[in-house]
Parts: structure tokens; C-alpha cells; sequence
DNA sequence: GCCAACGTTGGC
DNA sequence: GCCAACGTTGGC
């Protein structure tokens, strides 16, 4: 039997990687490469499922916002920067054999025409216990479904589907 | 650019 | 195992 559908919200900066980066990838899918935070990663290896929804968030933006919506493509896998030592995000203490660092796969899904701003979530009742808006730093959040369909009415009549 | 919140590191 | 120092995140 499948597993309920879930849902997340993945924090992105756009100066680094933008829901736009991501419609323009090849096949609108990439690899959520680089987390380097243990809660954050304990979501991507064990509870990301394919299938999943994703609030695509842009952090350190003016003004941060909900941009869009990913789809996960692929369950937590080993993320291989972390063995590469070119990379920014190498970790050395992570054993190939026994990976520190997990990532998933996402593929676009819609890009809304207008991202859904901060300081508009804050002022939705039925989103005060949203973990992005209880102070939380964490870039793998997890969403309740009522938060998830809250938010989908937020965004409806000015979204384009990919 | 500031700084609060929070995670990590390392000396003891 | 405590906790001070330090680094990072991310809103403002």
C-alpha cells in the first residue's frame, strides 16, 4: 500500500538556486545537494518519499516568499558532494561506506505568478503553527496537509502549471 | 550590516 | 556531560 502523501518546504537562497534555476534544468529536475544539518537530513533519508510536495522557499530574499511548488522524483540517496573534496560542501568525516549527508530528487511542478510573501503567511491564522513561522532555521521543514491545501488556495488563479 | 536564534565544537 | 566560544542562518 502506497504511504500518504506528504509534504515539505524546502528553503532555497535565489541568488544560490531559484525555482526559476529549476524550470530551466534539464528535465526540471535536480538533486537537493548540500544539506549539512542532522534534523534536516534525518527528514531527507528517512521520511521524503517520491511523490511528496514541496513548497519551493526562497530565503534571504526581499521579500522571502513561497515561489512555488516541486515534486519529489526520487527518495534519500547519498549526497556525493559531500565526498568531493572540490566542493563546497565536502565533508570529510562523512565515509562513502556509511554517508553523513543524504539529498532527494525534485522535479518543478508550478512556478507561482505571484510567490506567496512572508509577511502575507504571518498574517494567516491557519498557518500559525507553520514550523517556518515558529522561528525555525531548519531548510527541510515539514508541511500538514492543511497547511499544504491552505496554502494551495493562497496561490489559486495565479499560478501557471508546468 | 545587524543581530537573535540556534547548532556545533572542543576544553575541561 | 557541561558550557563557553564560535559559526551559520536568515529576517529585518
Amino acid at each position: 500500500m502506497a504511504a500518504r502523501k506528504q509534504y515539505w518546504l524546502f528553503k532555497s537562497e535565489p541568488e544560490v538556486f531559484s525555482i526559476h534555476d529549476l524550470e530551466k534544468a534539464p528535465k526540471k529536475t535536480v538533486f537537493w545537494d548540500g544539506v549539512r544539518n542532522y534534523q534536516a537530513r534525518n527528514s531527507l533519508r528517512d521520511q521524503v518519499k517520491v511523490g511528496d510536495g514541496v513548497l519551493f522557499y526562497h530565503s534571504n530574499a526581499d521579500p522571502p516568499a513561497i515561489a512555488g511548488i516541486a515534486e519529489v522524483v526520487k527518495g534519500g540517496y547519498p549526497d556525493q558532494t559531500a565526498f568531493d573534496k572540490s566542493d563546497h560542501h565536502y565533508d570529510p568525516k562523512s565515509d562513502p561506506k556509511n554517508p553523513t549527508w543524504y539529498m532527494v530528487d525534485v522535479r518543478h511542478a508550478e512556478t507561482f505568478v505571484k510567490p506567496i510573501t512572508l509577511p502575507e503567511l504571518k498574517k494567516e491564522r491557519a498557518l500559525k503553527e507553520m514550523v517556518l513561522l515558529n522561528n525555525s532555521r531548519l531548510s527541510i521543514q515539514p508541511v500538514t496537509e492543511q497547511e499544504w491545501t491552505h496554502i494551495a488556495k493562497m496561490r489559486k488563479q495565479t499560478a501557471t502549471r508546468s
